[in-house]
RNA sequence: GGGCGUAUAGCUCAGCUGGUUAGAGCGCAAUCCUGAUAAGAUUGAGGUCCCUGGUUCGAGUCCAGGUACGCCCA
């Protein structure tokens, strides 16, 4: 039979004690009564886990044990909840570094620290809520999104992320992750946006807040600039485009001094190589690397040259072979600044940011700059400011021209040739076929080569010149690298290798983003654009407006309509942009107190954080975001110590995803095997850092040959100690009374102690779960094995007492220091010690047992 | 193209600062045991420690180069 009690009242009617030979029970009113009780809950050696765990779950809720450990401790603990968003289902490889995180926090609330930020946190804001409810609504984009309204689509996204907050909690309390879910803090509540805007008031205030036009990584279809960490994230090798070597004509140099090359070039074309012919309406110039060597060279379309046959064309010397052949007569070799300056005919006519007006002086000419590169090409690149070669354009003041627009859309200018309208994609072949025609395109051909797509919704991006709102990471490279130093990684190689490279390649972090449902940036610009606010309160925002805005909502559009007169500049407008949900997350460490507003005390004791944890991917994420943030407000890092986790993967090594099938249900584990059978194998199978293998196979053997190997120990003690009445001494037994195998047991024990609180107490999760392994199998196969004739014995001598009492000891040590791997088990078996040891009938919690001691003699004596 | 990581028995993994004949569990074969066991004991089969070169008296371990896979970056 399975013990079942879930409830106290069920321990002390059970039929279980019915069974045993000593019962008895006299008269209820003696108040002397004599109830020989067996001392031990008796085991069932058939046990179902899962059943077992729901009982223990049942029992949590029914003496609210979480909230009484929440205030249990005195020294804080600091841990920060990375949020999820709950608008998709939790999955598999939530279990793990939700394990992960509660095996550290069970273990400190052990040792008797008081955990501070075990609490909910809801990552409710950005694109992958916005997109999700798009979907639901039909959506193409952000036209359709303006159209139905930013005030119901935000409405729609803040109802979204509750979608599954369900089963995150009853998965969470499945899994045996205890968070508080009565005091979460959510990205999308006023007092936690009001905190977010104090940190953009604090970059403001030391100018790390800036606005600046720069190429980024442009989604069409999302109509939004994607951070560097989200680009990352799309990328694709092996994509295929189009490949092209294009003419750019020589144009004579009729001016008063025209340049020395000019006229011997007449007639011949600089080649240039490009796999974006969308962007050669956008040119502006031609670069070429001032050190190379550069060839005119007589060729024929490949064929054998004649004496007069083949036209003229420059490009670098040494790539003349693989572009052009072997079929080429080189006529004159130059330098590559001796090209500097040679005009030549623009392919298209160019088209310019509406309203602006620019400097084509320079435009359609020859420059020379280091970053050109002989590796591929043709040695001459061709230069397009808007599409990614702002910086080059900056510096050779070039015009910026424009070939598509933000959705993606090649320009109406363009009607005329054909291709006007079209997806930037679509009509690549359209301008090769228009160059083809004109003669100006000498060759072309297909390459693989690796591109970045969106992330979310797979669409091509564009590097597209935009203003955008960067936070100023640079200007603390210093400190983050050397703040990164004060954080132990584990795996260690994380510190040095991914985050530390990535802190060394810092570049600044483009924060804002053309969307709805976000972080509004409290920034207000004038009308006239030459004054701009960043309001860091909501205090201060109404003292602008000069009235109470408790009641605003601070999203988009609301926030949109609240405007003021500035005497000077005219009225103020807030820009349109909200923030990277990033920046959300990564500022929880401030925003979850609404700190600096109120829970100032809270902030102060829990900042920095003792622990976190998650998955690998989150090291470009989270992990730098807290980092960056902590660095740049308060001059330390955000955490001590992190525990970064490898993926999930298939049995096969594959990575789980719904499009291959392979995912495993977490709530078929459950059932199947019970949660600590499946949190036993994370822990112990392999160190966390690696890339997992999982097979449920493996669960299978973690439950047959750990916990039931444990759990029959337990059930072979209790057999026996109830059929002697045997109890535990007061004080242990004196070391010389002890067997030899007994001080052996009793001194294993105690290195398992210090190892185990070693490994904890130093991140080392798995090292400490293989020792408990290797332990229980001694205990089991080795230790009660050798000794069953003792505890078979009639007589109860001292030797029976020995045996009984190092074998119960070591089985409550194991017990309890098993507590923070196996919680509802081991709990289960504690409560088989410890109330009746105590011959109270009140569960105990055994994460409020104490931790698990050692005792120095068994060390020395045995 | 660059960075980080991984590569040891059929499978999952140990092998610390170089040091006898490279280990464990599972799986496999045989024998035994089983009065807590979904167990266990003994024995056996099973290894080019990814490859190549180098350092060394000695390399799974250190160095260099390469291959394959995973993740990240461009």
């Amino acid at each position: 039979m399975v013990p079942r009690g879930n409830t106290t009242s069920s321990l002390s009617g059970g039929g279980a004690f019915c069974l045993l030979h000593h019962l008895h029970v006299s008269s209820a009113a003696d108040e002397h009564m004599r109830i020989e009780v067996p001392m031990f809950e008796t085991v069932n050696t058939s046990v179902a886990f899962p059943a077992l765990e729901n009982d223990i779950l049942a029992w949590w809720h029914a003496n609210q044990i979480m909230k009484k450990s929440f205030a249990a401790g005195d020294r804080p603990f600091i841990f920060y909840e990375g949020p999820p968003t709950a608008n998709g289902r939790p999955g598999f490889h939530h279990i793990i570094s939700r394990s992960f995180k509660d095996i550290i926090l069970r273990f400190r609330s052990m040792q008797g620290y008081r955990v501070i930020g075990r609490r909910e946190g809801w990552d409710t804001h950005g694109l992958p809520v916005e997109i999700e409810v798009e979907k639901q609504l039909g959506f193409k984009g952000k036209p359709d999104i303006e159209q139905y309204g930013i005030a119901a689509f935000n409405a729609k996204c803040r109802e979204s992320v509750w979608d599954y907050i369900q089963e995150w909690r009853r998965f969470s309390e499945r899994i045996a992750f205890w968070l508080d879910q009565d005091d979460p803090y959510i990205t999308y509540e006023n007092w936690y946006i009001e905190s977010l805007w104090w940190i953009f008031r604090q970059l403001w205030d030391r100018n790390l807040l800036f606005r600046d036009y720069k190429v980024t990584m442009h989604c069409p279809r999302c109509g939004t600039s994607l951070s560097d960490h989200e680009v990352s994230q799309g990328f694709r090798d092996d994509v295929d485009d189009p490949s092209v070597w294009v003419r750019f004509r020589t144009k004579p140099d009729t001016s008063m001094a025209p340049h020395p090359l000019a006229a011997e070039l007449v007639g011949s074309s600089f080649v240039a190589w490009t796999t974006t012919p969308w962007t050669l309406p956008a040119n502006a110039a031609l670069a070429v690397n001032p050190e190379a060597e550069y060839a005119l060279v007589r060729y024929n379309g490949g064929a054998e040259l004649t004496d007069s046959a083949g036209e003229r064309l420059v490009m670098a010397a040494a790539l003349v072979p693989p572009v052009l052949g072997e079929h080429t007569e080189v006529l004159k070799r130059y330098r590559g600044r001796d090209l500097v300056g040679l005009a030549y005919d623009q392919l298209f006519e160019g088209v310019t940011a509406p309203g602006v007006s620019v400097n084509d002086e320079n435009a359609y000419h020859v420059i020379a700059d280091e970053f050109v590169s002989l590796e591929d090409g043709t040695g001459i690149v061709h230069i397009a400011p808007a599409y990614g070669d702002l910086e080059i354009g900056k510096k050779y003041d070039l015009p910026t021209l424009f070939s598509v627009d933000l959705s993606g859309n090649v320009l109406p200018d363009f009607d005329d040739l054909g291709f006007g309208g079209m997806f930037f994609k679509e009509a690549d072949p359209h301008i090769t076929r228009n160059l083809k025609q004109r003669g100006l395109l000498l060759k072309s051909g297909r390459v693989q080569h690796a591109y970045p797509f969106c992330w979310r919704c797979s669409t091509p991006l564009l590097y597209y010149a935009k203003p955008s709102w960067y936070i100023r990471t640079t200007a603390l490279k210093q400190q983050l690298v050397e703040n990164n130093q004060r954080i132990h990684w584990v795996p260690g190689h994380i510190q040095e290798g991914r985050f530390g490279n990535w802190l060394d390649n810092n570049i600044d972090w483009a924060v804002s983003r053309e969307r709805y449902w976000g972080t509004p940036l409290p920034i207000w610009i004038s009308e006239d654009g030459s004054h701009m606010e960043c309001i860091g309160s909501l205090a201060e925002l109404e003292a602008k407006t000069g009235r109470s805005l408790q009641d605003l909502d601070l999203h988009r559009p609301y926030v949109d309509d609240v405007t003021w007169d500035d005497p000077q500049h005219g009225t103020m407008r807030r820009i349109p942009d909200v923030a990277d949900c990033w920046y959300d997350s990564g500022s929880m460490q401030v925003a979850q107190w609404h700190y600096p507003f109120e829970r100032q005390q809270e902030f102060e004791q829990g900042h920095p954080a003792d622990y976190i944890c998650e998955a690998v991917d989150q090291t470009r994420g989270w992990f730098y975001t807290l980092h960056a943030i902590g660095t740049l407000l308060f001059g330390r890092p955000a955490f001590n110590n992190v525990i970064c986790l490898g993926h999930i993967l298939d049995e096969h090594g594959q990575k789980m995803s719904k499009s291959r099938g392979n995912v495993i249900d977490p709530w078929m584990v459950f059932s199947e095997y019970g949660v600590d059978a499946l949190r036993w194998n994370l822990f112990a199978a392999a160190p966390p850092g690696n890339p997992r293998r999982f097979s449920l196979k493996q669960v299978a053997e973690t439950l047959r040959q750990f916990m039931l190997t444990l759990w029959n120990s337990y059930a072979f003690f209790v057999t026996y100690a109830n059929l002697d009445g045997w109890t535990p001494p007061k004080e242990p037994p004196a070391p010389d009374s002890l067997a030899l195998i007994d001080r052996w047991a009793l001194a294993g024990l105690n290195k398992l102690v210090q190892e185990v609180t070693t490994n904890l107490e130093a991140y080392e999760v798995t090292p400490a779960a293989r020792a408990i392994e290797q332990f229980v199998d001694d205990l089991s196969n080795w230790y009660v094995r050798r000794n069953r004739r003792r505890f078979w014995k009639s007589e109860a001598d001292s030797d029976k007492q020995a045996a009984y009492y190092t074998l119960y000891t070591c089985l409550v040590t194991v017990t309890k220091l098993s507590a923070p791997f196996a919680h509802s088990s081991a709990r289960r078996c504690t409560a088989i010690w410890l109330q009746r040891s105590t011959r109270t009938r009140q569960r105990v919690c055994i994460c409020r047992a104490g931790p698990p001691s050692t005792r120095h003699c068994w060390m020395s004596n045995w």
